[in-house]
DNA sequence: GTAGCACCTCACTG
DNA sequence: ACAGTGAGGTGCT
C-alpha cells in the first residue's frame, strides 16, 4: 500500500525514525526496511513523500508511527534554545514510535549497560528461541516472545541468548507480567510519576528504564529518560541551568544517583514542557550522530 | 541521603 | 592479533 504523506500533511522521515535508536527490530535490505511488530512482518520504504508498506493496514502503521502526533506543533513547543532547534531541524520528520509495552519493558531491561548492536543481538536471540516463526519473501522472522514463554524459561536458556546478568531480571519481570501483576493499560491512564513508581518496582527497572517504557510505549510524552548521552548533553549544553557544583559532581562519575537523575529529568520536563520526550529523542539522536557514526 | 563497586558480554579501539 | 575499554544502568552494601 502506498501513502502520500504530504497530502495528509504528516511530516515523517522513515530513515531517521528507524535509525534513531529507539527500536531494535528493524533491518534494511536493499532499499526496504523489514521489521517485526507484534505478530507481523512489515516491509516499508519511503521515496520522497510516498511511504510504501506491506504487512499491516494503514491504521496499524499510523498508530505505530504516531502519525496523529502533531509534529510541527510539538517541535514549536520544545524549541526553547538554538541547540534543540538545530537538533530538530537536522532530523525533520523524526518521530517517536509507539511500541508494545511488554516488548519495550524487556528490551530496555536488556539494554542496561549495552550498546545498540549488542542489544539487537540479544533481542533477536530471544525471539529466535522463544518467539514464533514467520516467513516472508522466503526469509524467516521471529515474533517477540510472549510473557508466558519467558516466564517459564530457565536462567540458563536466557543466558544462552547472551543476556548475562540480565537473565534473572528478565525472567522475574516476565513472571510478574505473566501473572497479571502489572496492568499496562492501567498504567497508560495513570499519572506519570505514579506510573513510574510502579514500574521501578520491577527487577532491572530503575528510573531510566522506567522512563523509556513510559515514553516509548505508555504514551507519556513528558517522560525524559536520562542516559549517558543525555547526561553529556546536559554537561556540555545546559550546564548553565544548574549549580556549578552539581555539574562538577556528575561529571566526575559515570552513572547518576537517583537524586541526580531526577534533578536532570525534572529540569528537562519543566524546560521543554509536555513534549519533553520528543526533545529527548532529538537531543539523543543529534548528539550521538555528532559524536560518531551511527551504529549499524 | 550519597558513594563505590560488581555485574555478563559484546563491539570497537589502539 | 589481542588486551583494554566502555556500553541507552541497576542493585547491593
Amino acid at each position: 500500500m502506498d501513502l502520500e504523506l504530504d497530502k495528509h500533511s504528516i511530516p515523517f522521515d522513515l530513515e531517521s525514525t528507524l535509525r534513531c535508536g529507539q527500536l531494535f527490530r528493524w533491518e534494511k535490505q536493499d532499499d526496504w526496511w523489514y521489521g517485526v511488530v507484534e505478530d507481523r512482518v512489515i516491509r516499508t520504504r519511503q521515496k520522497n513523500h510516498i511511504l510504501e508498506f506491506e504487512g499491516a493496514p494503514y491504521k496499524f502503521i499510523s498508530h505505530y508511527f504516531r502519525f496523529q502526533d502533531n509534529l510541527p506543533k510539538i517541535i514549536n513547543k520544545i524549541q526553547r534554545d538554538p541547540f534543540i532547534t538545530l537538533a530538530a531541524q537536522t532530523f525533520p520528520g523524526l518521530r517517536l514510535v509507539r511500541q508494545d509495552p511488554w516488548e519495550c519493558l524487556i528490551s530496555y531491561i536488556c539494554a542496561t549497560y549495552k550498546n545498540i548492536p549488542a542489544i539487537k543481538k540479544m533481542i533477536n536471540e530471544l525471539s529466535k528461541r522463544f518467539g514464533d516463526q514467520l516467513t516472508v519473501d522466503n526469509q524467516n522472522y521471529y515474533t517477540f516472545p510472549k510473557p508466558k514463554e519467558l516466564a517459564k524459561s530457565t536462567i540458563n536458556e536466557l543466558r544462552m541468548c547472551k543476556l548475562g546478568f540480565r537473565a534473572k531480571r528478565v525472567k522475574q519481570a516476565a513472571m510478574i507480567v505473566d501473572s497479571n501483576q502489572l496492568d499496562f493499560e492501567k498504567l497508560k491512564i495513570t499519572e506519570y510519576k505514579k506510573a513510574r513508581n510502579e514500574l521501578t518496582q520491577l527487577p532491572g527497572v530503575g528510573n531510566k528504564v522506567a522512563d523509556c517504557i513510559l515514553l516509548f510505549s505508555l504514551d507519556k510524552l513528558e517522560a525524559f529518560p536520562v542516559d549517558l548521552w543525555i547526561k553529556r548533553v546536559i554537561q556540555q549544553k545546559y550546564a548553565n541551568h544548574f549549580e556549578r557544583s552539581f555539574i562538577k559532581t556528575i561529571s566526575a562519575r559515570k552513572s547518576l544517583s537517583q537524586n541526580e537523575y531526577d534533578k536532570i529529568s525534572s529540569f528537562a520536563q519543566n524546560y521543554f514542557g509536555e513534549y519533553a520526550g520528543y526533545a529527548q529523542e532529538y537531543l539523543f539522536h543529534f548528539f550521538r550522530s555528532q559524536a560518531h557514526r551511527i551504529d549499524e
